[in-house]
DNA sequence: AATGAATGAGCATTCATTCAT
DNA sequence: CATGAATGAATGCTCATTCAT
């Protein structure tokens, strides 16, 4: 006699991909609120309406979760730059401001990516690595594609090698300038003033160099 | 109720600082052999010949000691670089073969990089973190100062900017080219290919890019 | 990945008090054979027959595992006063004699009872801890209650304050007489004879002051 | 070449058992801020002026220390019951007031009182045990003895176990009495009101009634 | 005697994952 | 499919005590 109530079943599939989708909302709520993923599986399921088990019936594990919302920041991104790069012909000035709002419009973003790559290493099964892995691709190779054919006269991957860079970049800087919790006071020092820095000014300068010197044709230009 | 053969006891400043270095240096090789800060407390103190309370007299965590290994590997990239600055005046390629050279003598230094973030937001004392950051900015301040100085007409802060995108591009980099163990084999299927990295190629184009850029005064400028 | 052989679950409300109820039994042996909590969650949690974790599940905190025990022993103390009181009408040698009984009876309850204190200021849910006085006032009052009805003429709370001056009485007694295990031998010495306290007789001579007194109605009346 | 400024060393007897005070004094400064033997020997050692180890020259284990304070503690309520049985004769209400006057003048009494018996029990030499234990025997005697004559017609012992009793009622009142921190809030709650115990009105009343019975003759006369 | 560096036993707790119901 | 009870591995850290200097 099970006392509790359960959710109705996903039976279709329409319905199990939606609480699958719940489940990678209920990730992102609790995402924007303590960075990293220092949820626990109970929490997840409790704000997705699911039991713990259930999760596990649409997940493999908790990185899993993670990194499903990972894979739909990353799909975001690439559409944002997808469309500018129709509007705005790929011009360096509109793809670095597409950037910066894309990241200000999803702050867990750069928290999650920049951990990216130990959850994989740590906890996530081959198959959904390889399946994130694959999305990405696919993206990924379009739109280098579409920016090679922006910018002609590039090298063969150069398209992808730039949006790559950009990645490593945003993912970098952001590491060095999000300040942790502990230091927020001791930055204010004089003497440590050098790491007071202006994220987005930075990123968006940085950014700008990279794209320019894509469309003028130097350098960044690797594989 | 202790009872062991005891190290030698460290009285002198000196030999309390060689057994700190001792620590930092047993931790080095433990993060040589498996990444990222999986060992545990008391391997590292078998390693470093101590018992695990002794640890604890010269860091306060676990963590603590990682951010000294940290530390001591970026003012070994900043000898690098200055070295570099002084011999080759300054030249992006001398720059980005120094670089290269030293990413590759430290093979802990990456994933350790790429990870400390998130170290300090874990588990690190506010006074640890400040003199780990001090340290840092003392060294980056001059280093980019001479960096401005050998490429004149660069903003004010153009020197430490370059530096940090550098190092953002590395460490993003890496985390984008280094495959995990589980996808190693994974990315030898032919849709995967965007994701076979030359690392070492792509952040070598990226950087002699950005030097190049910065020692001609375009771009980069940020802060 | 956990793997064992499970309990069977404990689904039903009543298979859950019955598990709960089993870890309190399960800390009364314990408590039995070594004298205050000096015993592991791991020991406690196998001689209950369950994973560590379990315990968990049932128990805020090792303490509060203690506190349960306690609040059953009290629980048990005041069933047998109640008891005495009916029918003895509240006659005093009867109640000191009641109580020397469970004392007897009951071999952890004082060695408990005399930590109790230190337990909630260290280690316990406030919930808990609430919950723990909220059982014991309530059965407190009742007690009180119906004492004041059988000694007539008492002030208001005089009865309440009579079971706490002989509980007060019983745990103070016990800590001065109850020799620990390394003066066992001493005491026999003749310049240490005070200390040979023959703790039952002289609890019982006390008691039967306070409750004759109590029943008199001299003294005793506080609050 | 010891860096450190080592204290002078105490030679002489007096010297000796004047550091030996100080330790002790910076004991119970510490009892008074935090309760129970909530400090380290570090701690301990540093409010003395002294080494961790120079501690160890002077006492056997950190409970040593503690039950030290204890002894010293004791003295001091022996002297001044003694003083009061001089002045007032041994007038029930007079000695009362003594010990409430006492119990307030020395805060940490106790909440050590309470925790002597398991510090015995836990990490106290024999030798330590035993002369703590002989201490009280002597003046507890003497005292038990000047009681019996002050009252006469008492059984023999009978002093000594009205002192008994009253220490042993003063401790367990205080345990019964003293709400924990984490309950302070909860205890204002009406159903909780059987605990909110006024401790001092609560023993002076419990008190009076052993010591005016013990006067007169009826009661407590155990041993 | 005094120091303080070195020792290492000891342990509660969390939480991802499983699987009986 | 959904649930949530049960599992148990995994480990950083403290601090009393010792003893080389």
């Amino acid at each position: 006699m099970p006392l509790a109530l359960k959710r109705r079943r996903a039976v279709l599939p329409e319905d199990k991909s939606e609480r699958r989708a719940a489940i990678v909302r209920a990730a992102q709520e609790l995402l924007a609120r303590a960075p990293m993923g220092a949820f626990s599986v109970e929490e997840l399921a409790r704000r997705a309406g699911l039991a713990k088990g259930t999760v596990y019936l649409y997940f493999g594990t908790r990185e899993e979760v993670l990194l499903a919302v990972h894979g739909e920041h990353a799909q975001r991104l690439f559409a944002a730059l997808g469309a500018v790069l129709d509007s705005a012909r790929g011009r360096a000035d509109a793809v670095v401001r597409a950037t910066l709002r894309f990241v200000r419009a999803n702050p867990g973003f750069l928290p999650l990516a920049a951990t990216c790559r130990s959850m994989l290493e740590n906890n996530v099964g081959e198959q959904a690595a390889i399946e994130f892995k694959l999305a990405l691709a696919t993206r990924l190779g379009e739109l280098g594609a579409r920016i090679e054919r922006l910018y002609p006269g590039r090298a063969r991957g150069a398209g992808v090698a730039l949006l790559m860079n950009s990645y490593a970049l945003m993912i970098g800087l952001w590491q060095l300038a999000d300040a942790p919790a502990c230091l927020r006071e001791a930055l204010k020092r004089r003497d440590l003033r050098v790491f007071r820095i202006d994220f987005e000014k930075q990123l968006a300068a940085a950014l700008l160099g990279l794209w320019e010197a894509a469309a003028r044709g130097s350098g960044g230009g690797a594989r």
